[in-house]
DNA sequence: CGTTTATACTTGACACATCAACTGTTGCTA
DNA sequence: TAGCAACAGTTGATGTGTCAAGTATAAACG
């Protein structure tokens, strides 16, 4: 049993109750050190996280286009985040919308030039950034951290399902 | 090299570009689930994860009290943001603060006794959540899993020192 | 003992997320 | 084909997070 790193960030003196709890206060807090990461590689280019993560999902589809909701499905965000998350895109000339005539209740949502070069610029920076984060790690590790995670989401998700809409 | 569940969550056809990514990504969107199956427990308590971190805090310090920014410190979060955090605290009377004789600068911030009972309610509930999500690991697993953990963020400390104040 | 510097917050402006209610469009069905 | 439910997205209200600048107190200096 390992005793995590974790007490002498938070400088608490008590051991954690059990070791689900100390791994799950260990997620939160990686994934705030990673967001705050990120964000630092991304502030220079003025686009957040969830922005970037748009870009990167419109380029996959650059030949069709994405309707918002899509979009909004792949990122687990709610709908009406989305329309104004994109509404700053299209404002930056990052991305475009249009109102296919097929079904006009849709938004087609595609990625700019401008917006493709920002993710080119992007592409090689960023993977950087996490290759030092994960220098403490052999690929072995790496592949049962993805996999221990894994598990956690799928159990959360079969938890959450009757919640979640559909 | 696990073939990880998050390629059909995003409904993506391209693989990750290396395994660091795709942990890198899993964290993240791990963290997020997490974070949304919390919520959902504290939502009948009226608080936010946020506000929940900070009682506990106060809770660990209950006999002294401590200063707003020493909160801060330990929630990773941003000063002015805990002003106001508190403030809704105080406003719920879950929390008290006082300006001690000593150092009128600081603010002392105590936890009230209604937050305790809240904390308490939430004892049993907290614990028992995550024990589910963690029911498709075992213990060496997860320990596994915080040891990997604990690496990046000290890996990403280290790469972030020199931007953090102190 | 007066002035500067550092500390410990607080405030204001603004971006962002979230929930509920609304608009426009389509498909079904009677 | 008229009416109504379902769908795709937007808008408004509200709470919360974040950055820059401001205030009050304490400590350090000369």
């Amino acid at each position: 049993m390992p005793q995590s790193s974790i007490l002498r960030e938070l400088r608490q003196s008590k051991p954690f109750p059990s070791n689900r709890e100390e791994a799950f206060v260990g997620i939160l807090r990686t994934a705030d050190m990673l967001r705050w990461r990120i964000s630092e590689v991304l502030e220079p280019e003025g686009i957040t996280l969830a922005q970037f993560n748009v870009l990167r999902i419109l380029r996959g589809a650059r030949d069709t286009g994405l309707p918002t909701l899509e979009i909004g499905a792949r990122l687990v965000e709610q709908a009406p985040g989305i329309t104004r998350l994109i509404d700053r895109l299209e404002l930056a000339g990052l991305v475009r919308r249009e109102r296919p005539r097929a079904d006009r209740r849709q938004v087609l949502c595609h990625i700019e030039k401008k917006g493709l070069a920002l993710l080119f610029r992007l592409d090689t920076t960023v993977p950087q950034a996490s290759e030092v984060l994960f220098a403490g790690l052999n690929g072995a590790q790496i592949d049962q951290l993805i996999t221990g995670l894994d598990a956690i989401r799928s159990a959360c998700a079969a938890r959450c399902t009757s919640l979640r809409k559909q």
